[in-house]
RNA sequence: AGGCCUGUGGCGGAAUUGGCAGACGCAGCGGACUUAAAAUCCGCAGAGUUCACCCUCAUCCGGGUUCAAGUCCCGGCGGGCCUACCA
């Protein structure tokens, strides 16, 4: 609770006075353009300065408004970007609004009202907010990705995207064009969808087409994807969680559809390799890593008669010989062809597929994982034994990893081993343990070994290790022509189409044909229509809700912007009616900050090669729920741009790191229930729930409207201020940790700023209180607290550098009864100096105090203040001194002393000869600055 | 099931490279000021024993390495996050 001011206290630092001294310098700063970041150029731009890039992962503006979690690293942020102003750099600390995407458009539709209108005041609401806080963003640098200005450039993207394909000679995106050229001037046979091959100048331009997509970066592929008819749209494999939709938590189907894909698994190598190249959290890049999943192996071929070949992909083609079955995904083509063939397996077969497409992950799910599976009635010949072995089809295979079919070694995985065994197919150990412990076969071991029973006329690796089996079985199929080493990568390509209305519309449009041609890059931006209905079309189909607008989406291709040399001007032309997901406009906004307002190019170069220099953002800070979808595609379209010339650094953000979650109190019933924060009573410490009067206890939960525990930063603005509201978020603890909200602990910090404005102000009268001479203990911790700070915020550790802030003001504080206030306190000079190093914190009450003691210009742009390192140590230090490993005394020697000089001093020490009684210790350790050791 | 992180007073946390465990803050206790209270200022404060000296025990539990372990190693237990039939 704030207290009241009373008449002797009229000029306290109270709510009242915090809100009226940070709105006041907040409009001060905004109006003076104090925080605007001169671009190279600029006439107040300073080439002398270094750069510093720091930018604070892209908000979502909802339409709840902040809550306490944000502000966290954006404070952050805030503090070190003051801090590196003062240090001398050039510091761009940009924010914008990622403003597409899901949740807009199901409030609008929640609401019925426009998700432009909802949008723009969740923004202004963001904006108030963050202002409120006194960040120094630069706010002219301001944008939103639905602004047409800036989604022209996320088209623009995408179309360079949609022009190039991968070369997998240079490892490196080149334009389409050229390869169309080759392969024309070739005339290459090009392989139809029906597997027949025509060559190109006897092909169809849809044929040609459909060729070409088969190596655009971004292409119209036909994929199965995961269809929410709940939300009325398909989601990636990484917006479902648990076979249900991440947002929602609605179940998700499988369905096959043309869609827009990103080739980002061109890229896997380069993305996994160049994880090495940055500065990020261990378990970030090994999330990235595992994303990308590469896995070394070969991939063999299994003859199927009258089929042709049966394609695996096996990280173990040691265990070639234990292969006793095949398995196939049900979407597997051989699945179609053996029903085409009929026969006996037909109808059972088809059920099955059926039955497992229906099903959806959710019910794969909950079934426990029991395999199922049915023989699909036909065998393929495992070329190491000749054998005729059976193949199945079973939904544990899955369509969309390696070839959709794998070649079933039960004695040595678990899952083909428990398939194995429920459908009562043959085991055969292939691999023995090292350990030379007997086969039991009551379990799949899966372990590295040494290969057995695996030998034929052709080919023996009996005897052999693991490594060195496989290695031979890969010459082997490799100069016999079964099959070749092989590297598959888990990450799959990126389905970019979305059957929303509120996203960046694609500049594309299509034929009565079907073919697809792109928008010309001048005729950009293709503008979202404004759509008066954009209720999804729930249905079991995608029905995208720009479909809704006919007058849009039926045009022309001259209207459309389609370049006359591809298509004559008034042909009649469809709109792609599907938008891009809500990841696109985040996957470059850190480019756009560099060079905002440039209408005639993303970014102009000179200004992006200056902030992004030689490693890009130089830090930037953000949840690690992003640790794999937004920084994984950003890195994509990063390199894709690097390839085409567009970027000059190979990775986008040098140096990441994620601020932990702030999480709140719950209380908990002796059963396990939660129970809401004002569902309870505390009483001597202990908690009981009111309605029932059991005891409760306290559990720390996530912020949740249900629990009533959510608190936002405009309710703690009101009760203590901005300065309060940052200073308590940088001193909860370690930034990356988790960390529980107490409402009770922020009067922590609000007393310290108190004391802080104590300091400099009386009370009573409102005047400027200074001390009239230095005291020298006081100065040298303040020496000390310069450095300290410095280091702190250098290495992130905030809730320490505040407190040896609190702990410096602690020290300067004057007593009660001091009468004459000269005689405490700091000088002009030293609150000068401390203010400095406060004011990335509180910068409000710097600044004011900064005015207030009559100092020039704003504490914003005064360098940060030096220190005397020959300040930082005392004349002498107390040592502890141990008699074998325990702490007996303690010895006071000069700072600079070295080994010898203190153990003389230490062995002269009455203490230490009392407690040795005559002993001379056989061995005495001397850490210089740190500790004595004495063993007797 | 696997991978990563984590466990320190009544509470949030500090101890940056193995070197005085518990900085700083909350809550608590005592004192000064006050008619009184609040606020402020000054102190106390890990646990234990007969005190404030001393001593003993203390960083989830059990081992180990070391002159020295919250920190390093091995095993176990608890909490969190991620992945989840990836062949």
């Amino acid at each position: 609770m704030t207290p009241v001011a009373e008449p002797q206290t009229l000029h306290r630092y109270d709510a009242t006075r915090a809100d009226e001294i940070e709105t006041r310098w907040q409009r001060h700063w905004l109006a003076s353009g104090a925080f605007r970041a001169p671009n190279p150029g600029d006439a107040d731009f300073d080439p002398a300065k270094p750069k510093y890039y720091i930018l604070d992962m892209f908000p979502y503006p909802s339409g709840a408004g902040l809550h306490v979690g944000h502000p966290e690293g954006y404070t952050a942020t805030d503090i070190i970007t003051r801090y590196k102003v003062a240090c001398g750099f050039n510091v761009l600390h940009p924010m914008g609004w990622d403003a597409f995407g899901l949740p807009a458009e199901q409030y609008a539709v929640q609401t019925g009202v426009h998700p432009a209108i909802t949008t723009q005041s969740a923004i202004d609401n963001f904006r108030r907010q963050l202002q409120r806080l006194g960040f120094r963003y630069d706010w002219s640098r301001e944008f939103a990705t639905i602004d047409p200005d800036y989604y022209r450039w996320t088209q623009w993207i995408w179309l360079r995207a949609y022009h190039s394909y991968y070369d997998t000679t240079s490892m490196r995106a080149m334009p389409i064009a050229e390869l169309g050229a080759r392969i024309e001037h070739d005339d290459a046979l090009i392989t139809l969808v029906d597997g027949s091959q025509v060559r190109w100048s006897a092909s169809t331009p849809l044929q040609q087409q459909s060729h070409l997509d088969g190596f655009r970066l971004a292409y119209l592929g036909e994929q199965t994807v995961n269809w929410c008819p709940v939300l009325g749209t398909v989601l990636a494999n990484e917006e479902i969680i648990d076979g249900r939709s991440e947002r929602g938590g609605h179940p998700v189907f499988r369905l096959p559809l043309r869609q827009w894909m990103f080739r980002i698994t061109a890229y896997a190598q380069r993305l996994l390799d160049d994880l090495t190249l940055v500065q990020w959290p261990d378990s970030t890049r090994a999330m990235q890593s595992q994303w990308i999943g590469r896995s070394e192996g070969a991939e063999l071929r299994f003859e199927v008669e009258g089929f042709g070949d049966l394609t695996v992909f096996t990280t173990r083609p040691d265990t070639l010989f234990g292969a006793t079955y095949m398995v196939v995904a049900p979407e597997h083509p051989i699945v179609e062809w053996v029903c085409s063939q009929g026969g006996a397996h037909r109808n059972a077969t088809e059920e099955y597929v059926a039955w497992s497409r229906n099903r959806s992950d959710v019910d794969r799910q909950a079934e426990s994982r029991e395999k199922t599976g049915i023989a699909l009635g036909v065998t393929a010949i495992n070329p190491a034994t000749r054998e005729a072995i059976p193949v199945w089809i079973a939904d544990y295979v899955l369509m969309a990893y390696g070839t959709g079919a794998i070649m079933a070694v039960p004695a040595h995985d678990e899952r083909d081993f428990e398939f194995a065994t429920r459908f009562d197919l043959p085991i055969r150990q292939v691999v023995a343990a090292k350990d030379g412990c007997a086969w039991t076969g009551e379990r799949a071991t899966s372990d590295e070994g040494i290969a057995c029973h695996s030998s034929s006329t052709s080919i023996s690796i009996d005897g052999m290790e693991t490594a060195a089996a496989t290695q031979k079985m890969i010459a082997w199929i490799t100069t016999t022509g079964i099959g070749c080493a092989r590297v598959n990568f888990r990450l799959r390509d990126w389905l970019f189409s979305r059957q929303r209305y509120w996203g960046e519309p694609f500049p594309i449009v299509f034929d009565q044909q079907g073919m697809h041609y792109p928008v010309a890059e001048t005729a950009l931006p293709v503008r979202l229509p404004a759509l008066v209905d954009y209720t999804p079309i729930e249905s079991d189909h995608p029905m995208p809700p720009l479909g809704k607008a006919t007058q849009w989406v039926t045009t022309t291709a001259g209207e459309a912007g389609v370049d006359s040399s591809l298509l004559d001007a008034d042909t009649p032309v469809r709109r792609e009616i599907n938008t891009m997901p809500g990841w696109a406009g985040s996957c470059w906004y850190y480019l756009r900050y560099c060079d905002p307002k440039n209408a005639a190019r993303f970014a102009d170069p000179t200004l992006q090669k200056y902030w992004m220099g030689e490693r890009g953002v130089d830090l930037y800070i953000g949840g690690a729920e992003h640790a794999v979808l937004h920084l994984l595609y950003a890195r994509f379209w990063h390199k894709l741009l690097f390839d085409l010339g567009e970027v000059f650094t190979p990775e986008p953000f040098a140096k990441l790191f994620h601020q932990g979650m702030i999480t709140s109190f719950a209380f908990e019933r002796a059963d396990g229930s939660l129970l809401a924060t004002d569902a309870v009573r505390e009483e001597s410490g202990k908690w009981f729930e009111i309605a029932t009067g059991e005891p409760a206890t306290r559990v720390i939960a996530k912020m949740s409207k249900s629990l009533k525990n959510v608190v936002t930063p405009d309710e703690v603005i009101a009760e203590y201020g901005a300065d309060t509201l940052r200073l308590y978020e940088m001193s909860m603890g370690p930034l990356a940790d988790s960390k529980p909200w107490n409402t009770r602990d922020i009067a922590g910090v609000f007393r310290f700023l108190q004391r802080v404005w104590r300091l400099a102000i009386d009370e009573r009268t409102g005047e400027v209180l200074t001390a009239r001479i230095v005291d020298p203990g006081v100065e040298r911790q303040l020496h000390r607290t310069i450095h300290k700070v410095a280091q702190d915020i250098e290495r992130l550790a905030f809730n320490t550098a505040i407190a040896s802030l609190i702990e410096l003001v602690n020290s300067a504080t004057r007593p009660t009864e001091m009468k004459d206030p000269s005689q405490g306190g700091l000088t002009q000079d030293q609150m000068r100096r401390f203010l400095g190093v406060l004011a990335p914190f509180a910068p409000h009450m710097a600044e004011e105090l900064w005015m207030q003691i009559g100092e020039t210009g704003s504490v914003t742009t005064a360098p940060w203040p030096a220190f005397d390192a020959s300040q930082l140590v005392a004349d002498t230090i107390e040592l502890p001194v141990q008699i074998s490993g325990k702490i007996r005394a303690r010895v006071l020697v000069p700072t600079g002393a070295d080994a010898s000089a203190i153990e003389s001093i230490v062995l002269a020490d009455m203490k230490v000869q009392e407690l040795l009684a005559g002993r001379a210790p056989k061995k005495v350790i001397v850490v210089p600055q740190r500790m004595v050791n004495l063993l007797v």
